[in-house]
DNA sequence: TAAAGTAGTTATGGATCATAGCAATAAGCG
DNA sequence: CGCTTATTGCTATGATCCATAACTACTTTA
């Protein structure tokens, strides 16, 4: 009993991204709830572990979100102890953004639930596929 | 002057997904502005044109969305005249959608419109790299 | 030193999405 | 037939996400 109802979108790669895209992001969302993470918060919290004393502003522009977005989510990541803002003495309005290690450790752990959770989404695909997606993935022109 | 802060982020298949996928979301929403839809109204309309009386629910499973948020978007694609609810006599609890020659006009210019916005960003990629793209984001695992 | 720019923040509104519950209708079953 | 259950479309509502504007503190530029 398959649905081809939208064969007609299924031309288009666009809608194809969407698709796999929102599926990929809601199952990604229940493997880190376990962790107290969410999609973005685990996002910000290994650019953070990997980029020591980044500011949040270089976080946002990493993350293509606005800088007043951030805040909330680095709100969250210091109160559940896993990153700390320490002022800068080189210029006094940034925040330098660093993991404790608590947050590292969670960040750990994290990757590892994603991983399976890859493993489990993607199972389809051998590993050289997958490396063609993330290529071709790569390769798209992202406006700005 | 790249930005390499989230090469740990790179290596997941879902970060790099959500990237492409939200890039090309935005531009396709550049896109269709102009003929007056958004992508999920466009795509409703696709399908609408593709499966005459079809029922929102029908459509709902279609697109992976609820059925409480298909009635808003059936009714903007009613009031611009480009679809009618019609009542079915087997079953009159249901409607029969149809789109209007208007409606069908309008998805085949959003089509064009689309496949030029697609030739745009995928301008690095050749057809048959493109077409790899949308095989192996449909053999990713969609849960339910 | 005055003007312009930047970092973080707050407030706010829009768009999206999921849930629960409703009325009307249909289907299953005694 | 009558009663229960299921389904369709709909309303209301709340959560989340994302973008914009405006503010402060501070820095850089002229």
């Amino acid at each position: 009993m398959e649905n081809p109802l939208d064969t007609g979108l299924r031309d288009f790669i666009g809608y194809n991204l969407r698709r796999a895209s929102n599926a990929v992001m809601s199952d990604a969302a229940r493997v880190l709830e376990p962790l107290g993470l969410r999609v973005t918060t685990f996002s910000a919290l290994s650019v953070i572990c990997d980029t020591p004393d980044v500011t949040q502003s270089h976080l946002a522009a990493t993350l293509n979100m606005e800088r007043s977005n951030t805040v909330l989510i680095i709100d969250a990541l210091e109160q559940a102890g896993l990153i700390g803002r320490h002022r800068m003495e080189s210029d006094r309005r940034s925040y330098a953004l660093r993991a404790t290690l608590k947050g590292i450790q969670t960040r750990k752990e994290a990757v590892a639930a994603l991983a399976s959770h890859e493993d489990r989404l993607f199972a389809q695909l051998d590993a050289a596929e997958r490396a063609q997606l993330v290529l071709l993935l790569r390769r798209i022109e992202i406006p700005e």
